[in-house]
DNA sequence: AGAGCCATTGTTTTT
DNA sequence: CAATGGCTCT
């Protein structure tokens, strides 16, 4: 035991041990980028279990993605060789729902409530806009839905908001029929899991005094990021006794346009008295001038707590800003100094390209496919998000609950079956008159012979496909089930018959949907909710979650949002113009603006090694062509950390010399020919374009999809 | 029901 | 520029 000790304090600086080993009670650590917070959190846990004493069941860690969640408990498994098993580690979400399924009856929801994901609350909220004869250019769905989830994250229920004026009292008109659609149809959104958690804790005594008496210690990662109701959550849960630790960064708050709330970090001091302040300001991964580089633009900001990170690492290299002619040319320059990497000391893998915006990606992709540079984006349409993924998925979720209107409206008609608009309007009204479920307004007017004859059919045909799948799948494994629901539904038929590349993808894509529910099963939840029920859950909950494959060396290309929490030995940030970074939106507001600079100082401080910022003179954009001036977070920089580092007269071109991703041949090629191409491997040319070396080919790969090449990283086979 | 046309609009994203 | 959405026309 003794030895097990010293295994978790080993290897912590003093202030990383101050966090890890500080006496129960409440503990504010602010941890700078690369202090190793995410080691002090897991350390920490690890004590409390082995020192403190506490069993596993009674801590309580919460993060805000389910990757950092899945990191946080196979870290501490590995750390402390104890199951996480009974730990409440998740995200703020995840756990609510967790809480949610155990208390269902007392928080008024049926047992196999689903969740609306933000799309499903998108369509929900534009359908009662109609609903209500309200014109959707006085009121966009989206202002309502932005509406709705801002009293919601305020805590606000539709009869505890008050209005300012008409406009605000129509949107609480919105916000309370879709409240009580929801309710109906047995769906919660995203927030309400959070919000009913919090209701439920507070209006229950009993429940509250059961989970404060559980959970003694509290601990949450990314403080920064939390929003007031999550702030709520926590203090009801916390309780007057508790011992919380939070972990945060005010430098890296990045989600202030989403709610979150960097005061929440103020407000803990006050809230929970003799909270410690720990500084983790020692910086493992950065080199000391990158650093430097970021200390000083990030010390521009205002109302900071104050931090400075240090690091015995050595100098290293310093910053290359380079001014690009267009955007071409920016692109071409990062392809090159990439090319220059990998012959050297670097793996595609080590390196990243930044950018504040998506719409940037596509020239960099493009003149990296021209270099035939493998490389990865992250964060586009996930998995569970794709509209026919959510097409299958709304069939489950009318399998397993007849009540669930967002369901019902996406599926009744898809694939086509023949009920048209009139049909549809005719069962909204009647739901909306005798407010009730869709399904149930639909049986109604069925059984009153309301339809023409056409309608009738079609409508009995598709009640027929829910009854007879859900009878007929009750007892199957969920794969079947899934796979039952794909053929019967005619989901499969309809994108069979959808031509070209899209069907085909489609149609991969709800089969790997009966691999995923395999899987699901396979992985064995733990689940007093009927497997159905719990894989859509995950689907709506987890469904970020990323599946690297193990081998691939790649490089990653990703907005700066999304390199939170990674680290790259080399960091490209391209398009460091004024209005794309900062964002021409944030640039006159004060506080939007510091928080593009955090922006910044994130994207500068996930670079171990090296470097680059890039932006250019002239950029397409929107159409047309721009001249901005370099950002201002350049001229934040200290020049002398700095070389620069301009375009000559000619745009450079990919050169095909010596490096790692030479040619193998070059050779003039046909449509229909079969070529190899060393990163993609083996396809089939569809087009080509121009002739001799710089040939534009365009390839199908089996299995990744098509490529626009230049024929000198082709070989014929 | 689905193709095709016009107008509009351009951040960041997790759950 | 291009993607999206609403709308009309077949």
């Amino acid at each position: 035991m003794e030895n097990r000790i010293r295994m978790i304090l080993n290897s912590l600086n003093p202030a990383q041990l101050e966090a890890v080993r500080a006496p129960l009670g409440h503990q504010l650590i602010l941890a700078g980028a690369g202090s190793g917070k995410t080691r002090v959190l897991t350390h920490r846990i690890a004590w409390l279990i082995e020192v403190e004493k506490i069993s596993p069941f009674n801590l309580l860690a919460v993060t805000f993605t389910n990757k950092a969640a899945h990191q946080m408990r196979s870290r501490i498994e590995s750390l402390s060789h104890l199951s996480t098993k009974n730990m409440w580690i998740g995200t703020f979400h995840g756990l609510s729902h967790r809480f949610l399924r155990t208390h269902f009856a007392e928080a008024n929801l049926p047992q196999t409530f689903q969740i609306l994901d933000s799309d499903d609350q998108y369509r929900l909220v534009r359908r009662i806009i109609h609903s209500l004869n309200l014109e959707e250019d006085r009121f966009p769905p989206k202002d309502a839905q932005w509406f709705i989830n801002a009293q919601k994250e305020e805590g606000l229920s539709p009869h505890q908001v008050s209005p300012y004026d008409v406009r605000g009292q129509t949107l609480i008109n919105i916000y309370q029929t879709y409240q009580e659609t929801c309710q109906r149809a047995g769906v919660i959104d995203f927030t309400d899991l959070l919000l009913k958690t919090c209701q439920l804790l507070q209006s229950h005594a009993d429940i509250r005094a059961h989970y404060q008496e559980r959970f003694r210690c509290l601990l949450v990662d990314e403080f920064q990021d939390t929003n007031s109701i999550q702030y709520t959550w926590l203090k009801l849960f916390a309780g007057e006794r508790n011992s919380v630790m939070i972990v945060g960064d005010d430098d890296q708050s990045i989600y202030g346009w989403r709610g979150a709330k960097i005061e929440n970090i103020q407000r803990f001091s006050e809230d929970f008295a003799g909270a410690q302040v720990i500084r983790l300001e020692q910086n493992y991964r950065s080199s000391g001038t990158i650093l430097k580089a970021a200390n000083a633009l990030i010390s521009q900001n205002t109302g900071r707590l104050g931090k400075n990170l240090w690091t015995e690492g050595k100098e290293g290299d310093r910053l290359t800003i380079y001014a690009a002619f267009n955007e071409t040319d920016e692109a071409f320059y990062i392809a090159n100094r990439i090319r220059d990497l990998c012959g050297a000391d670097y793996h595609l893998r080590d390196i990243a390209i930044l950018y504040r915006s998506n719409a940037q990606s596509r020239v960099i992709e493009e003149a990296l496919m021209q270099f035939g540079i493998p490389y990865r984006i992250y964060g586009g349409l996930r998995y569970f998000d794709r509209a026919e993924i959510k097409d299958a998925l709304a069939y489950l979720r009318l399998i397993a609950n007849r009540a669930d209107d967002p369901a019902f409206e996406r599926i009744i008609n898809t694939p086509a079956r023949g009920i048209g608009d009139r049909t549809l309007i005719a069962i909204r009204e009647r739901a909306k008159a005798t407010a009730s479920t869709l399904w149930q307004a639909m049986q109604d007017l069925l059984a009153n012979k309301h339809f023409s004859a056409r309608s009738e059919t079609a409508l009995t045909s598709f009640v027929n496909l829910i009854t007879t799948l859900t009878e007929r799948t009750a007892g199957m494994p969920l794969h079947k089930q899934v796979e039952d629901m794909l053929s019967a539904s005619g989901l499969i038929d309809h994108y069979r018959k959808e031509k070209g590349e899209k069907g085909l993808t489609k149609l991969e894509n709800l089969e790997e949907l009966v691999n995923a529910a395999y899987q699901f099963t396979q992985e064995g939840v733990q689940d007093e909710l009927p497997p159905l029920a719990a894989f859509l859950a995950y689907a709506a909950l987890e469904s970020s979650d990323e599946k690297t494959e193990p081998n691939e060396d790649a490089l990653s290309m990703l907005t700066l949002h999304s390199a939170k929490g990674l680290e790259f030995p080399v960091v490209f940030l391209a398009g460091c113009e004024e209005e794309l970074f900062p964002h021409y939106l944030s640039i006159n507001d004060p506080k939007a603006l510091e928080e593009e600079r955090r922006l910044c100082y994130v994207g500068m401080t996930r670079a171990m090694r090296k470097l680059f910022l890039t932006y250019a003179e002239l950029r397409r954009l929107h159409g047309k062509e721009v001249y901005h001036r370099p950002s201002r977070f350049l001229h934040e920089i200290p020049p002398e950390l700095i070389d620069k580092v301009r375009f000559r007269t000619k745009v450079s071109r990919p050169v095909t010399s010596s490096h790692s991703y030479q040619p193998q041949a070059v050779g003039k090629f046909h449509i229909g020919q079969e070529v190899y191409h060393r990163v993609f491997g083996e396809g089939t040319v569809l087009e080509c374009e121009g002739d001799g070396e710089d040939m534009k080919v365009t390839v199908r790969f089996a299995g990744i999809g098509t490529k626009i090449l230049i024929a000198s990283y082709l070989t014929a086979k």
